[in-house]
DNA sequence: CGAGGATCGTCAGGGATCCTGACGGAATCT
DNA sequence: AGATTCCGTCAGGATCCCTGACGATCCTCG
């Protein structure tokens, strides 16, 4: 425990948590729409989950912690835009699997290198080691806090 | 880690930093809805940032990153559920301050254990040193990360 | 002092997001 | 087979959030 100081109020971890978070979804959403892809940021947080190999629906919703019918309408959208394409699911007849199509990929390709420099930055501002120990905390924090892993 | 899933990348440290801030914040919402407090997920993220002094409608927006409207509204329906008040600020003619009302302060009052207890189950899983350190990587992240800061 | 410009909060209107409830089809369990 | 669970969708509605415009107030500068 830290002292308090009035003038001064620690934050509590989880809005510490927000903020570069935030800050990194922002980044990468201005450069993919300075590029011309026009993606809102409920489907961002969907369409960073679609595995390489195709992801179902409800899988999908899971991870996003939001509803089928929410993920069924941002998938809609995606696919309409050509972001996502949907195929039947070979090992299960009731699902199907999203995959990302052509433009989904280039938006992907256009988003990492994005992420990989906000991560420099970061690493530059923490100093190395402080930031590998960041990434190593919130990867055991993950163990516990992400209810999918 | 195992080798089942090929695609199992490391996640960006973007996602890692959203897994805990989620988890905390379901924590906190769902105390709060067990104790009769039904906030909302946005009202939460006005209402946690609520100086003890007042704060202005337009600081509010700013720090929840949403429009001046979003935020009027988000308030309006925090005021008419006896959360907060409106009062005016007398440094300010045009401005008025937003202030934690009786049932608003309630709400905190019940929210800050929740989240010490939330806080000392990942101090646990992680070590006190590396919780300490994780904060600390944080607060400084904070720096060229919250724009008002 | 008074005009111009900036800021504070609000009104109006509309689009995006997300939910509960219910359902048919397919897989799985007994 | 029958019962149950799981997958995705339809329907309807509440919440969230935005752009644009506005009156009121504050502040600066001639």
């Amino acid at each position: 425990m830290t002292a308090e100081r009035p003038d001064a109020v620690e934050p509590n971890t989880g809005l510490l948590l927000f903020y570069p978070y935030r800050a990194l979804e922002s980044r990468v959403l201005t450069a993919l729409a300075e590029a011309g892809f026009e993606i809102t940021l409920a489907q961002a947080r969907l369409l960073q989950r679609v595995a390489d190999d195709g992801s179902r629906l409800t899988d999908l919703a899971a991870q996003a912690q939001v509803t089928k019918q929410t993920a069924g309408e941002l998938v809609d959208q995606l696919q309409r835009r050509r972001y996502v394409e949907r195929v039947p699911d070979p090992s299960d007849g009731r699902a199907r699997l999203i995959r990302l199509a052509a433009r989904g990929r280039e938006a992907a390709a256009l988003a990492a290198p994005v992420v990989a420099t906000v991560e420099a930055e970061w690493a530059t501002h923490l100093g190395p080691e402080s930031m590998t120990a960041l990434r190593a905390a919130l990867t055991r924090l993950r163990e516990i806090t992400d209810p999918w892993a």
